[in-house]
DNA sequence: GTGAAAGCGCTAACAC
DNA sequence: GTGTTAGCGCTTTCAC
């Protein structure tokens, strides 16, 4: 192994026996220039038909692949787009690359997935990792980071965010579900079963639930003038599901019907309930977000509002190739989700 | 900006304006040699602290980052690690990358995530982009590429594979379940609590889950001598499952206990279960396997098989590490999982 | 149609 | 301690 490289010091130390072949390698074999291999490879034209396939064929038997570094590094683009997720493991984000995915392989992108494990120390690591490797864009899949970091990001690459941001972040677009829409949806379905007593239930204070909330409370009053929205959870959402198990069991004043945040924290309330004895829906419906996977496995099985997440990965890789190309001004659009009524969801109990 | 450099056309097309400052700006700015800023960002001896500082803080006004690809080419190594997923969005994919992220990190690797989609193809096509980008070593989770796929990938670059392949692959490293353990901690714990009747459940004929299944069956053999164990469901899982519970409605000699290849498959019989009416556990006991989330979503609670997931991925980049570092030999490892045990399983019905 | 040469941003060896 | 030089593997003029 070693004994190769006896003679000569000129070898970089670096250079083992069984380094990939480079494009040298290839001209030596094939008798040609550099260039020509070059050309030949990348399909320009320049080259004659007879001498492409030649040197085609002496790459493919070297076993010759082209070293993205050394061609971004003098082309001065990577060809990469990175997507920051939240979590993996959710099925939400999981559909969302889908699209995501499938947009950038048709425009010859590159996709590099990095995860902020739900820690905004790691998101921003993982950031600025894309950066470092060069990405000529950005989709997060979270509201968590900062707006300043946004706008920082901003200035230097393209970026999409997927989610609702606390505020408006100037240079960067947005991709957000339609929150009043599904507040809507879920709401309206509740009230034609015959609801009135409405809660939602939510698990945290951060912007996206707050606006989901504002959401929820715009529509009772609406549908239901005179009836105080009642908003349960944020902060303490294990306590505020035993408060309501508590009200269902004691009070007859009870909700008869909560609208979720999301689909976990229905599963949760779900679960607390029948352990409590408590029946669904004959005595509580539910109505959960995000349609993701535990809606079908749950018994009864999950009513729940719809996000096109797949369709949503996609506008967002397709804005962000829209900035790359060089568009200025900012958008942020909204997509409307849908209701799946299941059977978590049924007249109210006298 | 522009400025500093007005008078020759050798400026080429492709640096525009507000292009990145390089190394070569900041010891312009500085007053220094190029080399002078290479030591003093990578915090290398040969400058002084004085010349250090000031290069820092110059280069921190700039705005300078160094170009990952441009010190790739010439160091001849990336610091990337790849680690390729078969599905995103599953929890158990989530957590064993928790392991492979924080040993990576640890060394100093940078690691990024490819998805395969649980498509053959898009999976051979992530792991061509990863080897392109020139990864140090790949870990993929999965059993799902073919041996032969693996035996080249391992001649390229080190690889571990997380999983049970359907046969040895010479070359490369490999961190398995230990199947054997798991059934038996399953069977063990139905005989434990009276039942003889014990079917297992699987989806597919893959090799991960032949295997699982001969290993049900084995322990069957041992622990219930004179009882032929039951096998439901390969290929056919939807009408196994509604042949389950035909059994549980009008024979006697139906199963009192289901062992399934994974949660999701659990999921699946049990709420099947419940929609037929059937008590789960008073009817029916059910033991899942990864003691995934939906473990604690769904009711009863699945007893599951838990593997030591976040440990699983952590041996796994402890191994590529190893191999990186020059090991020859081969390594194959097991990890023993442990029982979870909740509320879907209980003494039989009488 | 082909080859030679310059250089992308950086590091590493070697002079100064 | 500091600057100079020669590449890493590739693309891209620009002569031939």
């Amino acid at each position: 192994m070693t004994g190769l490289r006896s003679a000569p010091e000129k070898v970089p130390a670096r250079r083992r026996s069984g380094r990939a072949p480079t494009i040298h390698d290839v001209a030596l074999a094939a008798g040609v220039s550099k260039s020509a291999v070059s050309l030949a490879i990348r399909n320009q034209r320049g080259v004659s038909e007879a001498t492409r396939e030649h040197i085609l064929s002496v790459a493919q038997e070297l076993g010759y692949r082209s070293n993205v570094w050394a061609r971004s590094l003098v082309q001065g683009r990577t060809g990469l787009v990175g997507v920051l997720l939240q979590d993996l493991g959710n099925s939400y984000h999981r559909d969302l690359t889908f699209g995501v995915e499938d947009t950038a392989v048709e425009n010859d992108l590159r996709l590099v997935i990095a995860h902020g494990r739900r820690d905004p120390h790691r998101m921003q690591a993982e950031l600025d990792s894309l950066l470092a490797l060069g990405v000529e864009g950005v989709v997060i899949v979270s509201s968590w980071v900062p707006p300043q970091s946004l706008e920082r990001i901003g200035r230097r690459v393209p970026l999409v965010v997927v989610g609702r941001l606390p505020e408006r972040v100037s240079g960067i677009d947005t991709v957000a579900n339609h929150d009043e829409l599904g507040a809507k949806l879920a709401v309206e379905h509740l009230v034609s079963l015959g609801h009135t007593r409405i809660a939602h239930l939510t698990g945290s204070s951060r912007p996206a639930a707050m606006h989901r909330r504002q959401a929820f409370s715009e529509i009772v009053r609406n549908l239901l003038p005179g009836i105080e929205p009642q908003i349960e959870g944020p902060e303490h959402l294990d306590a505020a599901i035993k408060y309501l198990i508590f009200q269902l069991q004691e009070e007859t004043s009870a909700p008869t019907a909560v609208f979720t945040q999301n689909d976990r924290i229905a599963a949760d309330l779900v679960g607390a309930c029948l352990d409590a004895g408590l029946r669904i829906p004959e005595q509580l419906s539910v109505v959960g977000y995000d349609n993701s996977s535990v809606c079908r496995m749950l018994r009864p099985q999950l009513t729940s509002v719809d996000q096109p997440r797949t369709e949503m990965g996609r506008m967002a890789l397709e804005m962000l190739l829209e900035r790359i190309g060089g568009r200025i001004e900012d958008r942020h659009i909204t997509i409307a989700p849908s209701l799946e009524v299941r059977a978590s969801t049924a007249a109210p109990r006298n």
